[in-house]
DNA sequence: ACATGCATTATTGTATACAATTATACCATA
DNA sequence: TATGGTATAATTGTATACAATAATGCATGT
């Protein structure tokens, strides 16, 4: 218990709740808790130096990201994503990220198109090198920024859910050097139809760049990735 | 916002957190509380009968759920939603909804479609004799067991949140009777299409019907609901 | 009058104590 | 051995105590 004191991890989220639900959540996409697995209030607050109260709170939170399953009175058990989970996932996706990059090509504003700009740039260089962690990275940032420039609080906020939930898959598909470099190409001509406010054509590439993430994907690979 | 509810019920009954939230929730959806009202543990917990800790742990869901907005240190206030954020809504569930239809038909049960029917039925009945409260709940009958009957978790579960968020709409839409028997009518549309396996069209009917619900309403209507 | 600093109060954040519930182990009995 | 029951322990649920932070009010100086 002494090695990791959250006391004195990065101070970027400030309260305790806060940095206990990103650790757990951290913690079950790394595949540290498996799936059904009870976590157990008192074991992960003494292992990680705090009382019941945050690390309850934190799984609360987790239950309504979908990540934790908490039956009353029993306990709380890491949620299991099935095979058909994440395929629905990426259809119900590829739906709404078309919805959303026509919505960012109506009101994406200059700045933001320089940030897509400046990541799509990266990414590039990052995939040539193979550093895959980046690319992971740079992914969600360019998703993340089209989904404020939707301008639609609703919008964002499901679709960032949904992102999250395969936050497990997108590592794998995106550490595959050509589908990395196919996934920018994707991006670029995206971002190219947003920017000349082209929304029906944003909205159709969009619709195919997600989907065509998971058609990448082996049934092998994704066995693995649930078990 | 708080997407996968998986575990509503244990939300609903059992502990004291879960009534907590769910009477937090519906004096929100109701206006009891306004927007950007503050909302103090202790304050509630005293009208309640409660501590502050189940207080808390409601709060800290009804965040998730994007009713509440917590600022770190200071407090929980009451997230308004806007006009846009309810049309955003219903352009969401239409693209979903279709979807969810277009599923329903390919994996719906014998014994779901005379529930379908008898929903039909009985909502004809009490539109003419205008009670709307039972026209309200057999609306939200109607697309539960298609929400169930597309056999995709995550797809019930995102769009059962997205119609929890507008449960005050809905209320005023369907207290017409015109619309109510209309929004009928276009119910036993859908089901007959679900019904003969047409999921194309069983798709484009619950896409027109939702945004059918919302081009009805007024954008007078919409403010009052609002404020 | 206005701003500033400090003490006071209110409110949230965290830890702990106690109650309720569920799981486990052990013994008695058939 | 197998079964059932009861005591015990483990775990969650709730309340409360204490700590940290933010809001308030008042006195003071300019």
């Amino acid at each position: 218990m002494g090695s990791f004191d959250l006391q004195k991890e990065s101070l970027d989220n400030y309260s305790l709740t806060g940095r206990v639900f990103n650790r757990i959540r951290e913690d079950i996409l790394s595949g540290k808790y498996k799936q059904n697995e009870e976590l157990k209030e008192t074991a992960i607050g003494k292992e990680l130096g705090v009382s019941r109260t945050p690390v309850r709170e934190a799984l609360r939170q987790l239950e309504f990201e979908g990540l934790v399953n908490i039956i009353p009175n029993k306990g709380a058990y890491v949620t299991g994503i099935t095979e058909k989970d994440i395929k629905d996932i990426y259809v119900v996706r590829s739906l709404l990220e078309g919805l959303c990059a026509r919505w960012a090509a109506e009101n994406i504003s200059n700045e933001q198109l320089e940030e897509l700009d400046e990541i799509v740039h990266l990414s590039e260089f990052y995939a040539k090198k193979e550093s895959f962690e980046h690319v992971v990275d740079l992914d969600n940032k360019f998703h993340e920024v089209i989904y404020t420039a939707s301008k639609s609080r609703i919008l964002e906020d499901t679709l960032t859910d949904l992102h999250h939930y395969v936050e497990r898959v997108r590592k794998v598909t995106l550490a595959v050097r050509e589908r990395a470099e196919r996934s920018n190409t994707e991006h670029k001509d995206i971002l190219e139809a947003i920017r000349s406010r082209d929304g029906k054509l944003a909205e159709k590439l969009a619709n195919k760049h997600i989907m065509n993430t998971i058609k990448n994907l082996s049934n092998q690979k994704l066995a693995d990735i649930i078990k």
